[in-house]
DNA sequence: TGATATACTACCATTAAAGTAGGAATTATC
DNA sequence: GATAATTCCTACTTTAATGGTAGTATATCA
């Protein structure tokens, strides 16, 4: 039941776009040095938030990425979809119980409702929450140890 | 996000002990053949699952495994808890938030939403409903394919 | 055309999950 | 007391996932 670095990474690029795309392109070099994290790894991860179309790429000089979207219009569940994959804690919760490979039936109403809980939460939660939060604390100057 | 095969045979013991228990000691090597599952495999997850207290051992000839508690006072937590672990999405998401290793301190909130969240599932549902699902799905005759 | 970026492919190291194997210790029953 | 049933304990194996690294091709701006 853990959220893997994808998802975590995830969420931390697109808040970085959110807050400092807002009008050009973002390179993962900037990201990578902001965030404290491999620019190669970086480049895998917005891969995945690239085939979601989440972010859009630019190639070239000037290049990097920016949101195809408003940050309101993003949920958390989108980007956690996209990178961590699906949010179901076993594979069949999605499908209300439903499976071709095996069939926990006196367990399938526990994931159901898990994974109904999970995405209530996180459909809720935009990336302008996010990125509000992240130009908050940085007013505040709290420092944070970041990995 | 996943659980695990220990969670869920974790669950599938314990149910199977509250169903076939009630009034004497199961042997693992019952368990394995009714579940279809390693008895190897299993006694490492009873083994988990007796360190918290949820069953007891009786070794020797007629020995077995036996629940401590009646049925409808554990719940699904107790025994995912026990298997699997923290269901906590990230490490600090117990502690609300508060952590020595790193600190997403923007998306923190998250986690410990989704975490109690998981948990209003989990702690309201009890054995005893497990006990009477399973009880009522092999009554009806709808086959299972268990893996 | 050169510098700056992403795109794509391949590889690698570490850890966790899932399961197997063998034998020692314990105990009910005959 | 012998025997069979059963848990207890330790170690091993296999497979998949995680978390990266590396190099080259391709696109684009200036």
């Amino acid at each position: 039941m853990k959220i893997s670095t994808k998802g975590r990474y995830g969420l931390r690029i697109m808040t970085d776009l959110a807050v400092n795309g807002a009008d050009s392109c973002v390179s993962l070099k900037d990201i990578a040095e902001r965030e404290h994290l491999s620019e190669k790894y970086l480049e895998q991860i917005i891969n995945l938030l690239s085939k979601e179309d989440l972010v859009k790429s630019v190639r070239g000089a000037k290049g990097g990425y920016h949101l195809t979207k408003p940050p309101e219009e993003i949920t958390v569940e989108d980007i956690l979809k996209a990178t961590e994959g699906s949010l179901a804690p076993v594979a069949c919760a999605e499908d209300n119980g439903k499976c071709e490979n095996y069939c926990d039936c006196v367990t399938s109403f526990i994931w159901t409702q898990i994974y109904e809980a999970t995405i209530s939460v996180v459909s809720r939660i935009t990336l302008k929450d996010l990125a509000e939060r992240s130009i908050a604390s940085e007013k505040s100057g709290l420092e944070c140890i970041k990995k």
